[in-house]
DNA sequence: GTCAATCTGTGATAGAATGCACAAACGATT
DNA sequence: AATCGTTTGTGCATTCTATCACAGATTGAC
């Protein structure tokens, strides 16, 4: 077990963790691979073999327990704490991501916003005021921030991403349309709604 | 070429033409399968046999005609015409997608925004009035809608799902963080940031 | 015209991910 | 206690993916 894991395995550990939880509220005690597959799309044996790269978990002829397996994951995922969140960007995705509900139910706190439209700086967002970029380093080091969204235009989103790590951050949720340049130590996940749309459409010929 | 090309190929496609008109925008005539894949952080011999599965638009010791090959790749990916949108749920999400810039240009256009919220129906929201979830079969037949986004709750997602395939939708961008159960010849690709977020957190443990 | 430098498209190869199938283990039932 | 149905964890085979490396084509310099 825990021998680097591949990377791909790492991105299915949050699809198993959101089906727990689900079948953990609905008062699921016990599931299955079986299971879990089913609602997932993901055949049983992957699964499997993917909870086996982090040790045994089940008990054969029986399954998982629920709430035990979550919260192995949870661990496992580094969940099982909270998280700082910086939004960078205080347009229309900025305010849809400052005043999203999902975040903190799951552990992701959503703590200053930034923008430089002098217009926008000092105004409320969610319960934040908005604050200047020009003071983002020392903001984001003094409230020990540790994951930034990006949500600014493609022009702005690399100058914003250096000033982002230097301020101490290393994970970095990205929705401008680049790939950004970032330290090794540093991680990014790209979310393009249009990037999403375009694969779709190639399967809707004819 | 053309013998059903692997799906991972056509995911990254919209990258490639991505990076392309940004090319195109700055001028840059021409451009290699290297100077493409350093902007992606992609292998050029990657970005050379993904394209070979569609022809040859390149011409060795030169390579790739900038527009020629944008062109190509919008008629690939069937986004060399337009697209209608429906949005499903005008929360904060479904008004952040339908008050959201970066489709139009890209060919996707929000035709209708639907809600079951008494409020919410009949108000405006980005120059579209709120339906009536009650009205959706008819609507989106009415106006030949071929794109659903979904933005609303995982409770109400999977019979929202049902109602929206039921109106000839053939692909569906789910926000909802459930995996949706529609016929084969639906296509489906999921957002959920908290996904990601979960999947940077694993690498972030000291 | 010749040569060096460059780049594409692709066959071959190495590598990774997935699915199969079964031994071992467990609980329920008789 | 014996049996049956179920489920895990895993070695193995298969399938899928990515990379290597080179022939052939093109350009530009001299």
């Amino acid at each position: 077990m825990s021998d680097s894991v591949p990377d791909i395995v790492i991105g299915r550990l949050p699809l198993y963790l959101r089906a727990l939880a689900r079948l953990e509220q609905d008062g699921v005690p016990i599931t299955s691979s079986h299971e879990l597959g089913a609602q997932l799309g993901i055949s049983s044996a992957q699964i499997r073999k993917d909870l086996s790269h982090f040790g045994e978990f089940g008990k054969q002829g029986t399954g998982y327990q629920v709430p035990y397996l979550r919260e192995q994951l949870a661990r496992i995922l580094c969940v099982d704490r909270d998280w700082t969140v910086a939004v960078i960007g205080a347009g229309h995705l900025g305010r849809a991501l400052a005043g999203y509900k999902g975040f903190g139910p799951r552990g992701f706190h959503v703590d200053v916003i930034f923008d430089n439209d002098p217009d926008i700086i000092g105004t409320q967002i969610g319960g934040l005021v908005v604050k200047p970029g020009e003071s983002m380093v020392e903001e984001l080091r003094a409230r020990r921030i540790e994951i930034a969204m990006i949500a600014v235009p493609a022009a702005a989103a690399q100058s914003v991403t250096d000033r982002v790590v230097a301020g101490g951050v290393r994970a970095i949720l990205n929705y401008a349309p680049i790939r950004l340049v970032v330290p090794d130590y540093v991680h990014v996940q790209d979310i393009d709604p249009v990037i999403h749309l375009q694969h779709m459409t190639y399967y809707l010929r004819t």
